[in-house]
DNA sequence: GATGAATGAGGTTTCATTCAT
DNA sequence: TATGAATGAAACCTCATTCAT
């Protein structure tokens, strides 16, 4: 199942699931898809042995993709708020850069294809920003539970996205001082 | 005089559906929500013209629930604390107690069938919780846009719903203690 | 079955069906035509047992109405050309009065909703008419079946009020001049 | 490299579709016509995106049909009288040969799915017996509008097909003698 | 008798998936 | 391997007819 011989198309097929999910939602149908990925709809089945399997590997790219982005250029060895302060606006700008990657990430999220064990091998790629979360807890918030900082940081990274898509040319200005407000949780 | 349209019927139909969608999502079959409800499949469409006006009037529905049940005991006059602990706690109560309300509520939310004049009926019934945001993004975050402050708190409840339903024990002290953590942000 | 109570509401119902019909093609819904008419959809099934029956009725109402209006003024004793006028131009002038009523009798006359035994009903209030055209028939067309008058009368009409359609300002003039090509064919 | 839409399996439906609608009228189930095909339900979409399609489609299939018939041997050149004559003859023997196709013909003519586009297409393949009528028109009913001639023996034949249909034996006597009495009318 | 809510069979169309080519 | 025609189970919705009121 799911043999790649060429990687580009597999690639394209993920790309036109992105755009077609975007407008669609989940419920896009494999054929547009695969037509806009310029392949033939039996061909969506050679890369991906079904739709919800082509949905979990979309979920584990988006979000491996994320990932990518935010350990770029990130010193662990750094201050607890510098640490912060880069996770936070890294992956804003991801975030902002890739509306559409963002939306069908979070369609994705909601909806129930996502199974236990692709959440479990997602989280995985999370490691170093777990770190710096915690030590967020223990410096603000000791006295819940410890997933709290980063359930926290998600929730409040949703509500300065919605904030930027209503004023998005005071974006800059936006992330730093939201990213303030939450500090001022954690002290 | 023929038989009236009854408003148990209206009501089973619209608990059935939250019920459906709660298991399978928006696109529960209305086939599955009617039988549910204990009617004909055609009957459904004779209390709602179609399962976007259904979906519409359960939106509407789950709003107004919530907002009465937020509403009750609140004091416009009492001090900005109180008025946010109190929609706080109330709110996270009523989400606790009917956790599929909510679900179903959040897929309504994030889905494109709710159209612009559903949502605007619903930011009607909101003044005067609105009223008390605006008072709290004054206080502690003035040089954020004013919309700052509902959409955090959103975000926060949220945030804090899924951590009590990891540690449901704990319920009391964490809606007390995320609505500290909260108010450290606005001051 | 069939009880009329009130006539008024009867008739209202049968030109209701012929407003909608005329619209909707003989699939128009009872409901509809039950609104139309300013009844209950239960109550149409009342007036007619069926869709069927309001049909067939329908049919005969519409088939009566115009042999009515053919006889008034119809002398059996005048001469043959100028019986075969008058029927030639009172057809018309109904027909070209109420378009609505000769385009349900078109679509009526093609389905297989009306049943021979209402066909023959009908053809039975067409005796006057039936021995001008046998009459005709003998004069000119003696060495051809005896209904060739009556389904060649039938088809010119037809062909005949297209023709006004397209062109409705020289309606007088038409018929007058279709009638003679008619009169040319028997002779 | 996949297998290609078959011209026998859009032949089959539209076959089944016309023994199908000379049976159950225009309503007839886009589930019963591709089960006559020996298609699957779907698969009728893959030839026809929907019944309005098919529909249309078949209107200029059958309308093609006829006229490709009637040309067959038609001289231009010939004189008027015997054009008409081979017209006339031709498309009696065409229709007689064929009558559900004649019939379904009839219903989809008068049906309001036919558009208008789908008609003027179909009129474009009548130019040669075009010509034939005009002359006819103007040598004999020069002071009516010229479809006259088009209109009068269209409707004609009809009456002459229900003729035939009454005395099937004496076909060939009937086609001939009516033809006479059109000659008179153009005279 | 009049009403209109209730019914459920049936209609068209969509779509994930299979499989002949 | 790649293709896209073929499949048929659903999905949403309509409508003639029944029947409680």
């Amino acid at each position: 199942m799911a043999r790649l011989r060429s990687p580009e198309k597999r690639k394209a097929i993920l790309q036109a699931a992105i755009e077609e999910i975007d407008q669609l939602g989940l419920g896009a149908p494999t054929a547009k898809i695969a037509r806009r990925a310029g392949v033939a709809e039996g061909t969506l089945f050679t890369y991906f042995s079904s739709k919800d399997e082509l949905l979990n590997e979309l979920y584990l790219e988006l979000k491996s993709e994320t990932y990518e982005r935010v350990y770029a250029d990130f010193s662990p060895e750094a201050d607890l708020r510098e640490r912060a302060w880069h996770v936070w606006s890294s992956y804003l700008d991801w975030v902002l850069e890739f509306p559409k990657k963002r939306k069908v990430s979070a369609q994705l999220n909601v909806s129930d294809v996502i199974g236990a064990e692709t959440r479990a091998k997602a989280a995985a790629g999370r490691r170093g920003i777990e770190k710096m979360l915690e030590e967020l807890g223990e410096r603000g918030a000791r006295d819940l539970p410890k997933e709290f900082a980063s359930t926290a940081i998600l929730a409040m990274q949703e509500a300065t996205i919605d904030l930027i898509a209503k004023h998005p040319k005071q974006r800059k200005v936006l992330i730093e001082r939201t990213f303030e407000a939450l500090w001022r949780m954690f002290s």
